[in-house]
RNA sequence: CGCGGGAUGGAGCAGUCCGGUAGCUCGUCGGGCUCAUAACCCGAAGGUCGUAGGUUCAAAUCCUGCUCCCGCAA
């Protein structure tokens, strides 16, 4: 099939690229270079990158929905466009240019998780499992008519990292099978169930904060859920301390909430509202990240030290 | 020119303000103790102090350029 791709960062890579070797890509669309990081250096999205590779074309419209870009949409006569985590809203003009519509690769079984990050929340609220969805778009928030779905389960020891990988290679398959399907005009249709949705909306730097309120396997899901972007923190001597890996600890501590009640040779253990965390991989102000072993070689923790 | 922090033996840090023998906690190697050990004791190796230049009798330390790393803001 003729397809336009749109999509942006690395979770996009594997769909475009199986999408490259099965189907005629006309053009990608991704997001426009933008300032970043340090030194405001600009920086392209990865999709590009990939896309120059094989030869196509790249647009990067500040707005998808101008009318100028709308019409290049469609100059290309596609008979479908596939929009994987490409991070703009589509206009119903440009939903409808496309013969057989537009698919959408979306990091969950829908309808739970609906919305920017699926992936995070998932791991955040302890699910056993995860997986990927394929959809007709609509004008909703991922809202659309289901094609396929994919399973995955989410291992304890899975991190957003891993599991975002994971996901972006079954979506890839997904998308393919989604495909032939339509081709051969055998893709279900199925209506979401709006009662079971639920919303996993972008992280606020908020909920990167530690509450060491809550119990000790929510804190832990919380770490896993934000590490490798953007890394749950907590407040050590009112400085930022990000931790990057956590464990359950073993037996029973006494103390308040957030305090540091035992110091060991390999980590350190924070006492939470049910249970203890021990930290094992962090990351100070400024500083690298790395093992609470080497952390505490070069300073000094102190028992009886609350975190906030 | 967005704001700030950093680069010191294999790891993590101190020393830099107030120039003058390179230090700490570990790791590694050798030896000892022990039924045994990731524990303890003794000893050893290992660093042109990110890079280029400048000031000085003397620079990790002061001055200037450059590279790389990290956090924040976008």
């Amino acid at each position: 099939m003729k397809v336009i791709f749109m999509g942006t960062p690395d979770f996009a890579v594997p769909t475009f690229e199986a999408l490259v070797k099965e189907h005629e890509v006309l053009a990608v669309v991704t997001q426009p270079d933008k300032p970043k990081g340090r030194g405001n250096k600009m920086v392209f999205p990865i999709i590009k990158e990939k896309a120059l590779e094989h030869g196509i074309t790249v647009y990067q419209p500040a707005k998808v929905k101008d009318a100028e870009f709308v019409e290049i949409l469609k100059s290309y006569s596609p008979d479908i466009m596939v929009v994987v985590a490409f991070g703009q809203l589509l206009s119903e003009e440009v939903l409808n240019i496309p013969k057989c519509g537009c698919i959408n690769v979306h990091g969950s079984v829908l309808p739970k998780y609906r919305g920017a990050a699926p992936i995070q929340w998932s791991i955040i609220n302890g699910e056993k499992y995860g997986g990927v969805t394929t959809m007709y778009m609509s004008k909703g928030l991922d809202s659309g008519d289901i094609i396929l779905t994919a399973e995955e389960k989410i291992k304890s020891d899975d991190t957003y990292g891993s599991l975002y990988d994971r996901l972006s290679y079954i979506g890839a398959n997904l998308l393919i099978k989604t495909l032939e399907l339509i081709e051969n005009s055998e893709a279900p249709r199925i209506v979401q169930d709006d009662k079971e949705a639920t919303l996993a909306p972008m992280i606020k730097p908020d909920t990167e904060h530690i509450d060491w309120n809550n119990d000790s396997a929510s804190i832990i899901n919380l770490i896993r859920g934000l590490n490798p972007q953007p890394v749950a923190y907590t407040i050590y001597n009112e400085e930022k301390f990000k931790i990057w890996f956590a464990e359950k600890a073993e037996g029973e501590y006494e103390g308040k909430v957030g305090e540091i009640v035992e110091v060991r040779k390999k980590d350190f253990i924070v006492k939470a509202s049910k249970g203890a965390v021990a930290v094992k991989e962090i990351q100070a102000q400024g500083g690298k990240r790395m093992p609470a072993e080497a952390y505490m070689r070069g300073h000094s923790i102190e028992k009886g030290l609350i975190l906030k």
